[in-house]
DNA sequence: ACGGGAAACGGATTGTCAATCCGGTTAGGT
DNA sequence: ACCTAACCGGATTGACAATCCGTTTCCCGT
């Protein structure tokens, strides 16, 4: 483990932090010279320490990631199948709306650039989220027919839904009960 | 009623027969530059005829607003509510998969740069689905509280869901099930 | 048929942002 | 204090969007 020399690892923090309030501000555009300027540094730099916009992202993405596999973890302890997967995929719909940058992450296949962490974090949602699915299809709560990646396209296409309304937040509970009952199939 | 000059008919039908056979062969980006020399036109001739990127998108999807248009009309004329929507909501999917523009079109709010071909094909739309959902609504088709405008976001994010995926043409009918029961409520 | 003027054309140009590259600077071990 | 590897900054190149204006083309009236 190679550590980094203190004033690379103090301009990546300012980095992070300064994209991580653009975004919160309402900037989803993330230009890398926007970004340089803002944090006082120069493009060089993030370059150095993001060398690809996706690597940016998911960095900015890791601490979303970690919650919604806090939450896998939960879905995947809880007794009720049928529970496990509504507090699986409430996490993973929650982040995404409080997290462009995860929602991004999440949507978009893992591709050969991508973070070492994230690969990580994606392999263990994975293991979790096939077993909490895997239950939920043994009992009967889950439509037979539909695969893990399916629901995971299902759950982005629902914080997508959301993210076209004014204010998301506000709907987060009907889109998922919509969801949920989506997925259960017909017979209740 | 003023006319186009017979050239700028031409080039206007050219470009957008390049613009479609571009995206029909995988490119997404529509590249204002990239098409002018496709077309074989100056870009200042682009531009003329579609100010902004806006504007080309929407004449792109105005074959597949009105393919939707048709669908719609169709489902409010069918007698059974719940068969309405589900006519309804396939329409909507169906083009948005065949046709990239007509999503972008259709996922995103009217806005005053808009075509007042598309404007009045918007108007007709929602004319036409307020009729079928208010419809299913009444015969307790259709979960209570959701808006036209939440049933607006969920079929696009449906078509997001299914853009995730290798081959959505294979999963319309799965993922639209999971839509349709979802949107339709516990209550069986 | 032809001449004039409006309409449309083309591409040079400007501006923005991504991405690279390298001469200068700094950290941190010896 | 010194040395070197690691890091920094910003000039530079390249791609694309968008504008602007001198030139060409159409079309209508004669």
């Amino acid at each position: 483990m190679t550590s980094l020399r203190a004033d690379a690892a103090r301009n990546r923090a300012l980095l992070l932090a300064t994209a991580r309030q653009a975004v919160a501000s309402g900037d989803l555009s993330l230009q890398l010279n926007e970004l340089a300027r803002r944090a006082g540094v120069g493009v060089g730099t993030v370059y150095r320490h993001f060398p690809t916009r996706r690597v940016l992202l998911e960095s900015l993405a890791e601490p979303a990631f970690a919650a919604v596999l806090d939450g896998a973890q939960t879905a995947s302890l809880h007794d009720d199948p049928r529970t496990g997967v509504e507090i699986l995929l409430r996490a993973l719909l929650l982040q995404q709306l409080a997290d462009p940058a995860f929602a991004a992450v999440i949507a978009s296949p893992s591709t050969d650039d991508a973070t070492p962490q994230t690969t990580a974090q994606r392999n263990e949602f994975n293991t979790l989220a096939r077993t909490v699915l895997a239950r939920a299809r043994q009992s009967g709560a889950l439509r037979p027919g539909l695969t893990d990646e399916d629901l995971h396209h299902l759950v982005c296409g629902t914080a997508f839904a959301l993210g076209l309304g004014p204010t998301p937040a506000a709907r987060v509970d009907a889109y998922l009960r919509v969801l949920l009952d989506g997925v259960a199939g017909k017979a209740e």
